[in-house]
DNA sequence: GCAAAAGTGTTTGCGATACACCCATGC
DNA sequence: GCATGGGTGTATCGCAAACACTTTTGC
C-alpha cells in the first residue's frame, strides 16, 4: 500500500459539493445555482467547485459559501459546516473522473435571493426541497443524504440554532424544528426540553421581541455553548422515537 | 463553478483508509500493517491504498479490505463498511497532495494474525485500540474518530452483531456492547430490549452452544434483517444517556 | 454441593406526553 | 372583547433500571 510510484495512480480531480438549507416561508429551502456550461448547462445543481491546490475540504467549502451566499467571510467562518460524505462513483461526471466531497450548511433566513453569483454561476436561488426538479450529477443522491443528515442531527445536536438570527425566540426555534421534521409539536413540552438543556440557549438579558404583531411579545435567546444535545429531542412517531 | 479547464484544478491523489475493527480479548482491536517504505517506513499504520481508475471508493475499500485480511471476496462484500469522512488537510501527506476516504469495518473475531500481506504491506496485527503507538500520517485521528462513530452507531443500529460470529449467544452480543462502550450492562435488560427489536436477532431452532464450559448453555441467534435499532440501546451514564 | 452463566419475573421511580390554564399584546 | 401567541402548572401513563429469583451446566 501507499507505494507512491507516480503511475500507480490516476490523477483524480476533487471538488467540494455544498448543500446550504435555509427556512423560509414556513418551508426547509436548500440553495440551487443554475449552471452557466456544459455539461448540464441550464440545469439546476447544488454550489460547489474545485480545491484549490493548498485548500483542505473544509476552506474550499467555506470559501464557495461565501462566493455563492455574498456572506461576509467572518460569518461565514462561524457558520455550522458538516462534512457529509465523499461521492466517488466513477461515472458521476461524463467528462473526467472527479471525486466530490460534500458538505451541509445551515444558514438563517437571508435578504433574498443571494448574491447573483459574481462568477460563472449565471444565477442562484433558494428552492423548496421537494420543489427541485432534477439537479445535475448525482447532486439530487446528495440533497437527499444531506437532508436526512440534517433532520437526524437536530435531535441530538444543537444545530438548529444554526437556522435562526442571532437572537431568536423559543417559538422561532420551535418553527424550525417543525419545519424540518414537518411534525407539530407541544409547545410547553419544547420549551422545557430545551430550557432543561444546559447551554442549549441562554436568555438574553434585555428586551422582549414582538412576534410579529399579535400576541404577548417573546423573550430573546442566544445560542449557547452546547453542541450536543444530551437528552435528545426526538421527533414523536417518526423514525427514531423511543 | 465546475469550469472543467484542466487548468483549472490541481491533480489530487485520493487513497482510503480502512479501520477496521474487531472484539478479542475482552478488548477492542484495529487492523494495523506495518509500512515498508518511506515516508514512514517501519512505522504503523491502518490499511489502505489508492483508487484504481474505475473504482469507487467504497469499491476500493472492498478490495483493500480483502487483500489485507485474507478474507473470501464473498465475506468481505457482505461487511459492513462504513464511510467515515475524508481527510484533505493539504499536509497531510509529507511527499504529495494527498486526500484520503475514511472507512471503518467490524469483523468477527478472525483465526490469527490475519493475512501477511501479500504485497509490499510488510506485517499485519491486531492491536487493541489505546495500545497502539503512534501511527503513520494523520491515522491516529482518523483511528480515532472511527472509534467514537462506531460507539456512537452502536446506539442506534443494530451492527453489533458484525462484531460476532455466524451464530451467537445473546451473552457475547452483550460483552461486545460492554467491550466497545467499556460499561457493564444489566444483563436481564439488554437480554429485553435486543429481544424486543424486531429483526435485531433471529432464534436458532437447533441446539444451544455451551458458553465455554460452566454455566447453562445458551441459546444461539443470527442476525436478523433490521439495520436500524428504533428504540435505541443507550449507554448507561455516559454521554448520549437520557 | 458449589460456582458460573442463562433466563424470568417484579417492583419502583423518573420522565415525557397531554392537557388545562393564565398572561400580554394588537386590533 | 377577542384572537393570537407566550408562558406555567400538573396528572397520568409507560418504560426501563434495579434486583430478586430460578434453571442448567461443569467441577
Amino acid at each position: 500500500m501507499k507505494g507512491y510510484d507516480p503511475h500507480a495512480f490516476e490523477p483524480f480531480a476533487v471538488t467540494v459539493d455544498l448543500a446550504v438549507f435555509t427556512v423560509r416561508g414556513g418551508a426547509l429551502n436548500v440553495l440551487l445555482i443554475r449552471r452557466g456550461q456544459d455539461p448540464y448547462a441550464g440545469a439546476w445543481a447544488l454550489p460547489g467547485g474545485f480545491l484549490l491546490p493548498r485548500e483542505s475540504a473544509e476552506t474550499a467549502a467555506r470559501r464557495e459559501l461565501a462566493e455563492e451566499t455574498g456572506l461576509a467571510e467572518a460569518v461565514v467562518a462561524a457558520l455550522h459546516l458538516e462534512q457529509l460524505r465523499t461521492y466517488s462513483d466513477p461515472d458521476r461526471d461524463p467528462r473526467m473522473r472527479v471525486v466530490s466531497v460534500a458538505f451541509a450548511a445551515l444558514v438563517p433566513d437571508m435578504p433574498e435571493p443571494v448574491a447573483e453569483g459574481g462568477g460563472d454561476a449565471a444565477q442562484a436561488r433558494w428552492v423548496p426541497v421537494g420543489e427541485t426538479g432534477p439537479l445535475a450529477f448525482d447532486h439530487a443522491r446528495i440533497l437527499s443524504d444531506a437532508r436526512s443528515r440534517i433532520g437526524a442531527k437536530l435531535e441530538y445536536t444543537c444545530l438548529a440554532t444554526g437556522f435562526c438570527p442571532p437572537e431568536f425566540t423559543l417559538g422561532e426555534l420551535q418553527s424550525v424544528y417543525e419545519t424540518v421534521w414537518d411534525t407539530a409539536l407541544d409547545r410547553p413540552n419544547f420549551r422545557r426540553k430545551v430550557l432543561a438543556t444546559p447551554g442549549f440557549v441562554e436568555a438574553v438579558p434585555g428586551a422582549a421581541r414582538l412576534t410579529g404583531g399579535r400576541g404577548k411579545p417573546a423573550a430573546l435567546y442566544r445560542a449557547g455553548p452546547a453542541t450536543a444535545l444530551h437528552p435528545p429531542l426526538l421527533r414523536p412517531t417518526e423514525g427514531h422515537a423511543q
